[in-house]
DNA sequence: GCTTGGCCATTGTGATCACAAAATCCGCGC
DNA sequence: GCGCGGATTTTGTGATCACAATGGCCAAGC
């Protein structure tokens, strides 16, 4: 029982006291209104592996996230196939969950999918902008300028992730989405661990060149801020995590 | 032990014809050698999906597909669930699973990474082929050609599928070809319902250019069959299913 | 005949139990 | 002190049961 808990703990203890733990949700929280107990922990989860860090190759197990979480073990089946299912988590031959390892020819697919998907659908997500849109993405850059400033790595791997996907989003392209969030989700714990481990002090990123060119309806120096800001940003995560891959 | 609940379930039968042909694996079928329920269960789906006709908007149920597999719901719940992940089934508000229809938008994003992926997966593949390999996919083709002769829709489709992933399982690219999967999954019932509908008769495509492209080590001409293939075939889903396609 | 209301079968969801395999632990022998 | 083999715990898997909600069906009423 204590071990149970202890090695769920430590998972989620990558760099100390910024993440939240692993716990029940709320009574009343927003997410679980009118949701299934496994959408719930699917959410979370999800969220765990996109911003929290789970650790690359640490173990997970259904009972003890089901206590964890509170709930019976049957709704975090559901998740945690959905997951694997999304290449976000995976399954080794003894049937034992983990985050799957980074490797050097997995990152490099990473990379390329995300050149394809991601000025595709910046470039459609422009067509259908407004300018208050616009100026709300801008919004979101601002508070991403802020948490660099005050060193806090979860605040921009979350506002990142969010200035990307909310652009994303206007490309009504459901389907390219659904392909780059398995993408992110592959990647995400190794972005977390890269920012963690060099800080945001070195951070710059590409933001303000795309917002230009969305204020503008540039769509082809969108595209070309959209590389660029991947290739910055993938750089960063190769150079601190790939160093050292096995 | 004894089941007190002994409702009449007889009359539950099949959900519409899209399950029809389901049956339970032969006793010592190859394809659940040491393999879960619900990893059966996902095969048969999936492979159900792609050639067989599962009618899109057909609803299915899980007690429904427990019954013609010959197992518990809850394999199938795992197998469905996994499915839906994938984009290849949908659950709408209702909580009903289905089949998902085709959009016009949802065709045009499919096409769209089909292009994006698969000549980069070619291309990837041609530097780990050998010439042996090269000539195993010539005799995929040849049988691909029979099946064009018979009139086999069945066949071909299955053939086409075998010789596209054959090429891209030598890519060694697993991410991109899960991305990929996920996509020829969505279009799947509407291949095979668009052949069916059209007959095999006007069948043509690029193979052979791929396959000569391959044999010279073309990389440029490789990329260029796949492509026109990928236009051909498509074109003629989007004729059959859509009405015109731009 | 057509609409409408209520009853009931059916559905997905979640909890609990049983079981086999895998991992872990523990104590014996060297 | 250190491997090593059996016992024990833990784990994923699958079946069964309970439950609330949705949908379908049929009869009553206009």
């Amino acid at each position: 029982m204590e071990r149970k808990d202890d090695r769920v703990r430590v998972k989620s203890g990558l760099d100390g006291g910024a993440v939240a733990a692993l716990q029940p949700a709320p009574p009343g929280d927003a997410r679980d209104l009118g949701v299934t107990a496994h959408e719930s922990v699917y959410r979370r989860l999800r969220e765990r592996i996109l911003f929290g860090g789970f650790l690359p190759g640490g173990a997970i197990t259904l009972r003890g996230l089901a206590e964890a979480l509170g709930v019976s073990p049957m709704p975090v089946r559901e998740a945690v196939r959905r997951l694997i299912a999304e290449r976000a988590l995976a399954m080794q031959d003894n049937r034992r969950v983990l985050v799957p390892p980074m490797t050097r020819a997995k990152f490099e697919q990473v990379l390329f999918a995300r050149r394809a998907l991601e000025p595709e659908l910046a470039a459609r997500a422009l067509l259908r902008m407004s300018r208050a849109d616009i100026e709300a993405i801008a919004a979101i850059d601002q508070t991403i300028d802020q948490t660099i400033i005050n060193g806090d790595v979860d605040g921009y791997t979350r506002g990142n992730f969010r200035f990307h996907f909310t652009i994303y989003g206007y490309a009504e392209a459901e389907t390219l989405l659904g392909l780059l969030e398995s993408i992110w989700l592959q990647f995400g714990p190794f972005m977390r661990m890269a920012y963690g481990r060099i800080g945001t002090s070195k951070l710059e990123d590409y933001h303000q060149a795309a917002i230009e060119a969305m204020r503008r309806g540039d769509e082809a120096a969108l595209r070309a801020a959209i590389i660029a800001d991947i290739g910055q940003g993938m750089g960063f995560i190769g150079d601190a995590v790939l160093g050292r891959v096995q």
